[in-house]
DNA sequence: GCAATCTTGTTCAACTTTCAACTAAATGAT
DNA sequence: ATCATTTAGTTGAAAGTTGAACAAGATTGC
């Protein structure tokens, strides 16, 4: 991010696309955490457990799950601490690598899951999905789709620039 | 969020919509505040300072601010103390309403903010309206636009029918 | 074989955010 | 006037997050 130059402020038109973004994308996620909280849960336990789910016998080594649920290990690694004292998942031991841990979704877990995914399916769909046309709907997912290609190939320059 | 009925779960084009969007949306922010960190500033505090720097006098009320840069009175006050004690801003006494504050931002807060800014857009430029063709940012602006309109009037509904 | 390095995952301390409780002033109704 | 209610803003404790430091096992190169 170098500051030489004039800067080149945001015009009308691009101001409104980034603020329209901004604003609604804080206040969609309220919204939809508020909806999670009947089942409590957060948007970013959510993510784990959904993951956790659809991984292979709903087991997944804790760096693997950090990284599809988009966690710092740290930051998984107290979730799960949570997540276990409310008996939804376990670690176990990994015998393969024994520097490594299984994050196991247990029963409960699974029931949790199971009976918070169709409100917060639905909530989606109320507070996003439905409200777009099938245009906007492939408008977005081509907007964000190319956002995160950009991002990628940045993040490869810039450690590698640096 | 009634749990009736069988679950519409998306399909694939809207869950390709959905999953773009909230991937890409972490990854975003994430980078924004990456950008940021060498002013010492994360977005939200960006947020408060910018709109505190629009405001006439540069002085607004807490609540105001709170409003306008999407934070709870809480969390505000409590990055208030912090931006107090690094000289960006300072609290006056309301005469109009004694129960009431003025965030007034410094002349320290106000060269700090006018630097950052421009690193900031050209970030904001770089992540994702550069990013863009007008179209897409058209397209983009009327997405969240619409998003933010539903989303209050289901909040207008929500607390009503409760 | 073994030293250097990398990876896995946790922990601690610092910091941030949330939530409920609180003070004090304003507003409103009777 | 007086009492109830609402609003402005802060506070303190609990919960959550970050980032660096760490222990222990894996990997690599010689």
């Amino acid at each position: 991010m170098s500051k030489k130059s004039a800067p080149r402020w945001l015009n009308a038109r691009e101001m409104k696309a980034w603020r329209s973004y901004i604003i609604a994308s804080r206040r969609l996620l309220e919204a939809l955490d508020a909806d999670l909280e009947g089942h409590d849960l957060t948007m970013a336990d959510y993510e784990v457990m959904a993951q956790l789910s659809d991984a292979p016998g709903r087991r997944m080594r804790m760096s693997e799950l950090a990284e599809v649920a988009m966690l710092s290990k740290s930051r998984l690694s107290h979730r799960m601490k949570v997540m276990e004292k409310a008996g939804w998942v376990k670690r176990e031991e990994c015998v393969e690598d024994r520097r490594g841990y299984w994050a196991v979704m247990t029963d409960k877990g699974w029931k949790a899951i199971v009976a918070a995914a169709p409100s917060h399916v639905e909530s989606v769909r109320l507070r996003l999905i439905d409200q777009l046309s099938v245009k906007e709907q492939e408008a977005l997912a081509g907007i964000f789709g190319h956002v995160t290609q950009e991002l990628r190939s940045q993040f490869v320059k810039e450690s590698k620039g640096k």
